[in-house]
DNA sequence: CTGAAAGCGCTTACAG
DNA sequence: CTGAAAGCGCTTACAG
């Protein structure tokens, strides 16, 4: 069964393909008469217009493009979730594609973004060649970084403070009596683990403490690599009393590499992590973390990607880079070291 | 900048645009030479073909849609990472859906993406009301249904088999010796979450036990309403020994309303879930559960979508029903019930 | 082997 | 207030 275009609407109703047109932009005055008509005859038909077409004709797609590391991961599925839901009530579809971070993939999809027309692209996936990012911008397709800072491209970004959010996780251990700290971070490539890992030291340093130059593993962010790198840690001599986790996935493989090693959380070890995803009010002991105030900053990215095109965007031009505070969560992973 | 067209790079190799066409599409004999010519044109001018305009013409938009609750929710998202990561090998992208289970936003959803002209549907949500759907399914866009049922619709369907997988997790309460059980499960409109329930009855009247009618309790599908759910069934009078929850998050409200009630998991208490998701490895005792195979299940669905318009289709009219095996993850919450 | 032309389903000036 | 016509960027017969 073809579906029904324009034209059926138009024989149907006794009027030009225009004045159909006309009636459902609400442009061009079409007598209130004929509309009803039209409408009557839409709904008879059930004639739904193609995007398609419309957008043949250099109108939206209607359709954005989302990019993030992996929908897989936790974090990453609560932003998609809110992406969706912002773009849902204001019309859009939303196309999620996962990098895994690899450069490859990132241009792929990017492409392909680009050749389906897409409105806008969230972007919250590393990118460290912002060559086809630039491309992009040059062909005004809007784009906006989300919780990752854009590496050198002119667009719009809306990001957490990071280096005060490892502050923040460093102030909390340090007012629990703790001194022999350690950080497991991911690659350090990620500008948003460097920052808060800088922090975090930094923190320290405030305090008059230091970490010793070995003290800072990085690994790959899952939590079987946390698990492992954390057991290492545990392993030393001199064992850490605390550990703060660049995310919650590094976090609870730590969690489980002292549940191995019969290190008790946070008895003699307390462990920190960063997101505050789902996965850290399911751990045992819940997981203490950094927060991001997600919801936010995707309402903030959404507003800059849209609206910006939408409105006469007068400031389209001069890019935006809004910083939001993350907030310390304490729940049980955390506490000061039984006795000595 | 405008994108460039077709007809860019057509003047610039000097031949037309059917030309053009041709070449890249590898139809209708382009001497090697022009071809050449032509793509290396392309490759200057960095010419993308829009897919809005070759779709229009009828070609395939290589987009396609996935209907699910909830992207948020680790089951769904590991689902819909594997959906991506299909389509994108293939070619297309995945516009993701969230419909949280209600008619309203399917039906939206299923609207948006029928004006989208997507290619198919893969559909893993509820849908009481076939009706939307069997219009689509007239409209002749492919439509198949993932780990959930086709209520009454005429449409391929790839899911588990809930009823065995219910019975596998009674097997082994059974077998652990536990008498005293109850069910916690999600709304019982869920065609799955019924099989679960019908299953592990069954399997417990096949081993002559029997529940009683007041220990199967149904709530929200979410970590919260399992908690509650959890807390009332373990202030009973009669305790049970072991719950069956319809899903991992349930299971998971279940730990943490044993926790605050200081019974003992498994040493007091016995938790099974469902569905295997990355939440059942994180919990401390990490949850028993019956696992989906998820990622053959969606490679089958895949191919009924994709391949099935692909191929000739020769058997594209005769409704397909698959049904996987699960299978039994033994963790930590379950045992035997400590001494009596 | 190659190109002129029609058409996909819309929208947008422009006449009337 | 309404419609004829051109055009968006492609593809597809059909001539040559």
């Amino acid at each position: 069964m073809k579906a029904t275009t324009i034209y059926d609407v138009a024989k149907e109703a006794g009027v030009s393909i225009a004045t159909v047109s006309n009636a459902i932009n609400g442009k061009g005055n079409v007598s209130k008469k004929k509309r009803d008509e039209i409408f009557k005859v839409m709904e008879r038909l059930q004639y739904q217009p193609s995007v398609i077409a419309s957008a043949l004709m250099g109108k939206k797609t209607y359709t954005l493009g989302l990019l993030i590391p992996d929908v897989s991961n936790p974090f990453f599925s609560e932003i998609a979730r809110s992406v969706e839901d912002l773009a849902h009530s204001a019309g859009y579809s939303v196309i999620v594609c996962s990098t895994d971070n690899k450069d490859e993939r990132v241009d792929k999809y990017l492409r392909l973004l680009e050749q389906k027309s897409v409105d806008g692209i969230l972007i919250g996936t590393g990118t460290e060649n912002g060559e086809t990012l630039t491309q992009l911008a040059q062909k005004s397709i809007p784009i906006v970084m989300i919780a990752r800072e854009a590496a050198g491209v002119s667009a719009h970004s809306v990001l957490t403070d990071d280096f005060k959010g490892g502050g923040l996780a460093a102030e909390h251990l340090l007012a629990l009596g703790h001194s022999r700290m350690a950080i497991l971070a991911e690659k350090l490539e990620v500008s948003s683990s460097v920052e808060r890992v800088r922090g975090f030291r930094f923190a320290l340093f405030e305090a008059g403490t230091e970490l010793g130059s070995d003290s800072i593993v990085s690994c790959d962010s899952s939590i079987k690599a946390g698990k492992k790198a954390a057991a290492a840690l545990l392993a030393r001599e001199e064992r850490p009393s605390a550990i703060f986790c660049c995310n919650d996935l590094l976090a609870i493989g730590a969690l489980q590499a002292a549940k191995e090693a019969g290190v008790k959380v946070p008895e003699q070890l307390s462990i920190i992590g960063f997101d505050d995803t789902i996965l850290s009010t399911v751990t045992n002991p819940a997981l203490t973390t950094i927060a991001q105030p997600m919801d936010q900053m995707v309402k903030l990215a959404f507003g800059l990607l849209v609206d910006g095109q939408e409105n006469g965007a007068p400031d389209a031009s001069i890019r935006q880079r809004i910083v939001m505070p993350p907030s310390l969560i304490v729940r049980e992973s955390t506490g000061k070291l039984a006795s000595g």
